[in-house]
DNA sequence: GACAAATTCAAACAAATGTTCCAAACATAT
DNA sequence: ATATGTTTGGAACATTTGTTTGAATTTGTC
């Protein structure tokens, strides 16, 4: 039988907008299925519980998120190192600033973070090993062989301290700093500045 | 009546222990009661309510955080700007790093980013505003007069997510580097390396 | 010691929530 | 058209949770 699941998609996007909103615990499955328009019975029935229903939401965002917003993002194979660091602290930052589908990526996370569940290890391993991997190759080309593993590390968590912080931050940042906009112009801004802020640090590191 | 409050305190504790543990709304006021050898309905004839309860734990844990680290942690009075960013950031990393009371405050505030609740904008007008308003004049004062506003307020933010990130990402950090330690001698290192770099994406900016 | 206020206690209440059940409706293949 | 497997619908269930109630107990004051 060729399954269209519908309402199974329907779940999926509502499911993302509640979780995101209200997260694991406080999203209920009564307002997830009123959303998705769909029968309170069917959560159970296409994702077993509401936690399967969760996984499933947050692999879907991720993906999504990753998909949307490479870390290589509009970068020429032959980039210099400064250039890939920009792209990558750009890509990330489009992705936690996105309004759409992946946004609510954002949010989840940050909700993980602050009351880890079982899918966070599996996440991290799973979306996030990669992308880490791949600052850690290019703060280590910025540094030269010969920089010792602690201070590579310390660079990278610096680097993604500055992008992260407007995820978990975001309505502390925008209560403080009313004038600081999120739209696509002053993130092209502030990725222009995490980049040369970086980049000294690095520097002064090497 | 001389009312000594000892309940009243043990809730407080077991409250703050279960809310930075689970989050405000997991957290079930039986748990909190049953850990404070209490009766079910203390927490209502204490504090009102729920909420009540969560606010005062919120607020005594910011003030016990800000007293046992305060912003000017062991600093000279004529202390340089360097050495003024140093003592900021080292106070505010031992503020997170705490183990003791104070360190639930940083899993509160987590929470409260990730889900803000009414207590969130009072919270940093009270107690964020002052200290914030405190790294600002280093900046300014380690940028110049003629530093423009923006750039200021983007320096502001790469440094406070430098060190927020830890307080954020903590779970995630622990998990992709068991290596990196928590203890006294590692925020130490850790002060350093986030002054030196965000020194050196100061002056760059300049 | 007696009285009044404050506090504690056990029990119950009301609302919300995830889940289950089973019948009805639907789609597909023979 | 019939049979079979899939999906939906509405209702009910079991549990959890914050809150209330009213009596019992403790505490402070005269």
């Amino acid at each position: 039988m060729r399954t269209t699941h519908e309402t199974r998609e329907r779940l999926l996007a509502a499911a993302g907008e509640v979780f995101a909103a209200r997260g694991f615990r406080a999203a209920t499955v009564r307002e997830i299925c009123q959303r998705a328009s769909a029968n309170i019975a069917a959560v159970n029935y296409h994702f077993g519980d509401k936690e399967g229903l969760y996984f499933a939401v947050l692999k879907s965002c991720s993906e999504a998120a990753l998909k949307k917003y490479p870390p290589t993002l509009g970068l020429e194979p032959n980039a210099t190192g400064e250039e890939r660091l920009h792209a990558f602290v750009r890509a990330l930052l489009f992705r936690i600033a996105d309004k759409g589908k992946p946004s609510w990526h954002g949010k989840l996370i940050a909700h993980e973070m602050a009351e880890p569940t079982k899918a966070l290890t599996t996440l991290i391993d799973k979306v996030y090993g990669p992308a880490l991997k791949q600052l850690e190759m290019i703060v280590r080309e910025l540094m030269g062989r010969r920089a010792p593993v602690t201070v590579v590390r310390q660079c990278l968590l610096s680097i993604l301290g500055q992008c992260l912080y407007f995820q978990y931050a975001r309505p502390a940042i925008q209560h403080i700093h009313p004038e600081q906009g999120f739209e696509p112009v002053d993130i092209e801004r502030l990725a222009k500045h995490i980049t040369q802020f970086s980049l000294a640090g690095i520097r002064q590191a090497s």
